[in-house]
Parts: structure tokens; C-alpha cells; sequence
DNA sequence: GCCGTTTTCGGCCCGACTGTTTTCAGTCG
């Protein structure tokens, strides 16, 4: 068992003794044991073997041997115990904005609910509101996030879509009687959210697919003849689409289109190819990502748009030192592995308490240490930076002494999210006059299908960061894809320039950087509007002369 | 449950917000 399953092992008890434990530490210390053990840098089978892992800050007695076990057995009795005690799915009510695991604890030992439907029930019946600590008010928001905990559930995001789709792919091609089969729908449109996925099948058989169809997915429904409806992973719907082999491209581009791109485009020529299809009626070729407007069609020069490839280095990475899960060497090797140019490294600043932001003790050692990483993993260039939190009157988390000393400064809002909108607005506006500010992080802190962003004046933001030459980020992160796509076009008109960043907390959320090229691309961006597009040489040197002005104009 | 010392118990990362209280507890970031 690898480190991060023993680590969700732990966090598992951590959350099934905080539904009865009506002190909070016992479950804090299971918590801060597997965030021990997620960051241990030497072999967890080896310090296992040789009893090391007791030394481990964080392990102690108990914790210890939980985790020799799951390493030992792959399982714990502890966790099964635990287990046995609860009703599977009772954490499902965590999707319920505003009930914690003390209220959902509460509600199981009263009342004896572990589900939306019979939460709901309580809710409506009255029984919830008499329960002590809730009230009137309670029950109504819980109703309310019941809906909200249902409408997300029947929604997904982008990857679990790219995910449940390959699989079902590299199935369907091993069918004898399918010749072909593309994923379309919104998710080769790569919309940040979907609410299914559909796959287009090339075949002369339609009722042997069919038959085939019902082995493949659970559920499966006839819709007409040449479409059939199943569910995949018992909860995310698939629309199958036949087609013979000779109409597979136009049937390529009626599905993927959006509704408004379809009828736009208006009847489509027959052709094996999706691409014979657009030539045959006359049309601009359209990348799938940009068929959700009409727009496209119409356009009489497009830009060719950004690659992948096209990305020479990124900021906004997290390490150990603060809330990230791969030391600073493994973070930095890593994106030397990726082939990248250059990385900006960039830890939370010290507001950031929950999520171990750094002072300035711990600065100057990751600082140091960057120092005497440099030359293993050159001639990839690494940047000094923060993502350094713009506090509640809008001034930064580091003094100007502290903020001079870095290559970049990504400003980010991590407190305070229920500010009005024009409050919120005053807040950035006020992070984009310092002087000393290079990105703006995440710019509405929205997490998708779990929590709106904080809302604010994309105009105004816009506007000054053009005049002030503070560059946008692309939080490239799938739960996040913020700034929103339908948004960037605005930032471009005021002279912004936008930048990818993966927000990446493990080497693995690199990847992020993939979600963000596709949000940059349903923008409609080419490389010339990207920032970490440009190669080593002239970020540098635009980040040198952004640092000389600064420093002209303070002396 | 863990840690560290003012060594074997007491404290444990912070602050805003909100609903339910009438001084606080739970949730969220």
C-alpha cells in the first residue's frame, strides 16, 4: 500500500471519529499523521520494516501501528470497525453546503439518518429544526443544499467524463461489428463541466452493437434506433450514437456541436470525415472546443489556436513547504521531466496559516534550498515567487521588503469570499496597484459543482490590470478552470495577458496544465496571447524590467 | 492522539460568519 492510500486510510478514521467524538483533537491527530505520512520523503515499506516510522513527527503509538498494519495487511480493523458502525455512503452528506461531520454525526445518533432522502424527509417533517444547535433557518438552507447536493450529483467534472469516455472507447473498438468509435459531446468540446458522455459508433450492424451495447454499460435504453442510453460506473450517463462507417463524420459534427453551432451550420453533407463534411459544405473548418457559438463559422480569419506544445514553463506551484504534497527536488524534477523551460515555485504567504504559509524564517530556507537545487536540474531556469494573499482591505500579505525579493508575485483572495461584489472589487483592484504583484491567482476562487466564486467586477479588474501590466491567470486546475473561458475575450480587449499556471500541489497536478491549455483554446487563444508560452529568454527578461521599474520608482 | 516540557499533563494553527444562543458551536477557507 502506497503512502497516499495509507494517508486516505487515515483521514477515513479521522472523519468517522469526528461524527461522534465532541472533541475535535483525536480526530486532528489521525489528520495530521496521514498528512505525516503523504510527505515522508523516504520509503514507507522501508521505514515500516525497521520501525523508524515512531519517529516520524506526527506518528505516535496508536497511529503507528495503524499504519504497520495497513501496510502490512492492506487493511486495518480499526477502519473496519469503524466501518461496520455506519451506514456506507453517510459521508455523501458532506455534499450538503453547511452540514459538517458534528452536525451529520448528530443527525445519525438522533434521528438515524445517513442519506439526502431521509435528511430531506427530517427537513420537511419538522424533526431536523427541533434538533439542539439547529433551528428554522437550518432545515430551510439544508433543503436548499439537498437540491444543490442533487443537481451536482447528476454533474461531472471534465476528466471523469475523458475518463469514463476513453475506457468505453478502447472497448467498443474491440467489438467486431464497430469500425470506428470518437468520443463527442460537450466533452470533446472539453466543457469544464458535463452532464453526460456521448460516444459515436461507425457501424453496418446497429442491432448486434445494440446487443453488445447491454454488456458494456448498466441500464442500457433504447432512445430510437440509432441511439441508446446506458450508465457507466453506476452514475454517469452515456448517450451512444450509431452511424454507418459512411456517414460517420457529418454524425461527428451534429453531435458534437452545441445546439446554437449546429443550427448554425445548418444541413450537414454526408461524408465519412468529419472534415469532408465542413469542405463539402463550404464551411471553415471549426476545432471542437470552439463549436459552442456560432461565431467561429462566421469569422473570416481565425487564429491557429494553442498547442499543448506551445507551453514553454509555468508558475504557481506548491511544495512541502507549504500545503503541497512533493518536496521542492521532486517538484523541480519533475517539471525538468516535462521538458519545461522554466518553473516559478510559489508557496501560500503567511495568512495562509491553514495551509502552512510561509514567514520569513522559512523564506529565506526555501530560498537557500532552491539555491542548491538549481544546478541539478538546470539548464531549466527556476523562478522565485508567492502566491501571497491579498488580505481583507486589499493590501498584500508580505510587506514591500519581503515582496521585493521575489522573481513574480501571483496575488490570490483565500478569506472573506461572502464580500459583496463591489467590495470584493475595491479589494483586487486595490492587490493590482502593488507594485510588486505579477499574476492574479484563481480570479474568482470557484470551485466547480462544489462552491460559487466570489463575484466581482470582471470589467473594472480587467481594465486595471491592462493599465497596470498584472498578467491573468488560467488556473488550470480542473475543479477550478478560473478565469472562466467565456470571460477572457474581455481581457484580451484591454491589452491582458494571460498566463497557464496548474496550481499543481503534487508532481501529478502538472497535468492541470493540460484542463488549462483547453480553456485557453475554447477562448480561442493562440500562443502569441500566452505569457508562459514565450520562451526562457524573454520571461526573464520581462520579469527583470517589470523588477527594475518597480524598484526606479520606490528609490 | 501527539508533543514537549514550565517532563507525565495541558494545549493543540486562525478568523469571519452565522444561526442559535444569551456566550457559543459549527462550518468554511
Amino acid at each position: 500500500m502506497d503512502k497516499f492510500t495509507v494517508a486516505r486510510a487515515l483521514d477515513e478514521i479521522a472523519h468517522y471519529i469526528e461524527l461522534s467524538d465532541p472533541k475535535p483533537f483525536r480526530a486532528r491527530a489521525f489528520e495530521k499523521a496521514a498528512r505525516a505520512v503523504e510527505r515522508l520523503d523516504e520509503d514507507l515499506d522501508e521505514l515500516v520494516a525497521s520501525g523508524k516510522i515512531y519517529d516520524v513527527s506526527g506518528v505516535g503509538k496508536a497511529t503507528g501501528q495503524i499504519v504497520e498494519e495497513l501496510v502490512r495487511d492492506g487493511t486495518s480493523r480499526y477502519l473496519e470497525e469503524l466501518r461496520a458502525q455506519y451506514p456506507p455512503g453517510i459521508f455523501d452528506l458532506l455534499r450538503v453546503p453547511k452540514l459538517g461531520l458534528k452536525k451529520i454525526g448528530q443527525v445519525y445518533s438522533e434521528l438515524g439518518i445517513a442519506s439526502l432522502d431521509e435528511l430531506e424527509a427530517a427537513a420537511k417533517n419538522g424533526s431536523l429544526a427541533k434538533l439542539k444547535g439547529f433551528g428554522s433557518k437550518t432545515a430551510e438552507y439544508v433543503l436548499q443544499g439537498i437540491e444543490f447536493a442533487r443537481l451536482r450529483q447528476s454533474q461531472f467534472l471534465l476528466p471523469v467524463g475523458i475518463e469514463v469516455g476513453e475506457t468505453l472507447r478502447e472497448r467498443l473498438v474491440e467489438v467486431d461489428e464497430i469500425e470506428d468509435a470518437e468520443i463527442t459531446g460537450s466533452v470533446r468540446r472539453r466543457l469544464e463541466t458535463i452532464r453526460n458522455v456521448n460516444i459515436l459508433i461507425a457501424t453496418k450492424k446497429p442491432k448486434a452493437v445494440a446487443q453488445k451495447l447491454a454488456g458494456i454499460v448498466a441500464d442500457l435504453e433504447s432512445l430510437d434506433d440509432k441511439t441508446f442510453k446506458g450508465v457507466a460506473r453506476s452514475e454517469v450517463d452515456v448517450l451512444f450514437h450509431l452511424a454507418s462507417p459512411a456517414e460517420f463524420g457529418s454524425e461527428l459534427l451534429r453531435t458534437t456541436g452545441s445546439r446554437e453551432f449546429v443550427e448554425a451550420f445548418g444541413e450537414i453533407p454526408k461524408a465519412a470525415k468529419e472534415k469532408d463534411a465542413f469542405r463539402a459544405a463550404k464551411k471553415p473548418y471549426v476545432e471542437p472546443e470552439r463549436r459552442e457559438s456560432a461565431d467561429d463559422l462566421k469569422a473570416k480569419k481565425r487564429p491557429k489556436l494553442l498547442e499543448l506544445d506551445d507551453i514553454r514553463g509555468t508558475f504557481h506551484v506548491h511544495t512541502t513547504y507549504s500545503d503541497g504534497r512533493n518536496s521542492m527536488s521532486e517538484m523541480l524534477h519533475a517539471a525538468r521531466e516535462r521538458g519545461w523551460e522554466y518553473v516559478g515555485i510559489s508557496d501560500h504567504s503567511q495568512a495562509a496559516y491553514y495551509a502552512g504559509g510561509l514567514n520569513d524564517v522559512r523564506l529565506k530556507q526555501q530560498h537557500a534550498e532552491i539555491a542548491s537545487l538549481e544546478d541539478e536540474v538546470a539548464p531549466m531556469r527556476v523562478f522565485r515567487g508567492t502566491e501571497a494573499d491579498i488580505l481583507n482591505d486589499g493590501t498584500m500579505d508580505y510587506g514591500a521588503k519581503i515582496l521585493s525579493r521575489f522573481d513574480f508575485v501571483i496575488a490570490s483572495v483565500h478569506s472573506n469570499f461572502k464580500m459583496s461584489k463591489e467590495e470584493m472589487t475595491e479589494r483586487m483592484l486595490k492587490a493590482l496597484d502593488d507594485p510588486h504583484v505579477t499574476f492574479i491567482g484563481h480570479l474568482t476562487g470557484r470551485k466547480l459543482l462544489a462552491r460559487e466564486g466570489y463575484s466581482v467586477d470582471y470589467d473594472r479588474i480587467f481594465e486595471k490590470a491592462g493599465e497596470r501590466g498584472v498578467m491573468i491567470e488560467i488556473n488550470g486546475n480542473p475543479n477550478r478552470l478560473d478565469v472562466d473561458w467565456r470571460h477572457v475575450k474581455r481581457a484580451l480587449d484591454r491589452g491582458v495577458v494571460l498566463s497557464i499556471h496548474p496550481d499543481a500541489h503534487s508532481v501529478g497536478e502538472y497535468n492541470a496544465m493540460i484542463t488549462g491549455s483547453w480553456v485557453a483554446r475554447k477562448a480561442g487563444l493562440s500562443k502569441n496571447e500566452i505569457f508562459n508560452a514565450r520562451p526562457l529568454e524573454e520571461v526573464a527578461e520581462w520579469l527583470a524590467s517589470r523588477k527594475a521599474r518597480r524598484e526606479r520608482v520606490s528609490s
